[in-house]
DNA sequence: CAGTTATATAACTATATGGTTACTGACGAG
DNA sequence: CTCGTCAGTAACCATATAGTTATATAACTG
């Protein structure tokens, strides 16, 4: 899931159907590549689970799958108590080196 | 630097990295794969802002960037915001058609 | 039915990437 | 000075990836 939302272009996918359900073909309209092109990314998006398809006749529509947004946003929130408890630890290093070497 | 983030192997460098300073030697320690592998690894890392080296004689002692490390925060929060208006958003979408269909 | 449209699939290309080995240069120890 | 060590560079390799074109399939439309 982290790996489908690495390519640029696929986040960019994600964000047009944040906006509300496509079909594939509005989806490749947005961009400058080529249908197929558009049909894998879509495909791997899918395969992620972060998007779902309802085939309706010809034409595929896709929405973003809400359980996946779930695992997202938590997935996010992890990351961000990390790197903040990273960001803690490394004002408190500079804290003691001030202190030890008395300070700006 | 998100491009830098992108890969586990330096990801897990600067999660090392995290718990305190270290030489190129000493990082490379901990992984399977060859130092010039390493080498390139925080060359890619200093490249993009996220550590920074301080050259002591032979040995190259590598450190978390700080002013990175808030830029790094700083974007999984808006992240972290954005993932979750949509959430928002699909969340109301599910209210709706359960209010229109009468659906549980 | 024939023709058009929406999408998928196949085969290929180009490029980026992560890894390797071999070699080089700088520093420090004896 | 010589030798060993830390690290960087160069050249190369394998693989993955994003894109292409051409073709196939399936559903509408007249």
């Amino acid at each position: 899931m982290f790996s489908a939302l690495a390519d640029p272009t696929r986040r960019r996918i994600v964000e047009r159907l944040a906006r509300g359900s496509l079909t594939v073909g509005e989806i490749a309209s947005g961009f400058s590549i080529a249908q197929p092109g558009i049909s894998k990314h879509v495909r791997i998006l899918e395969g992620s689970g972060l998007i779902s398809r309802q085939i309706d006749g010809r034409v595929h529509r896709c929405a973003i799958a809400p359980d996946a947004m779930q695992l997202v946003c938590d997935w996010i929130e992890r990351q961000r108590r990390f790197w903040n408890a990273v960001l803690d630890r490394l004002g408190d290093a500079v804290e003691d080196s001030t202190e030890r070497t008395g300070g700006k």
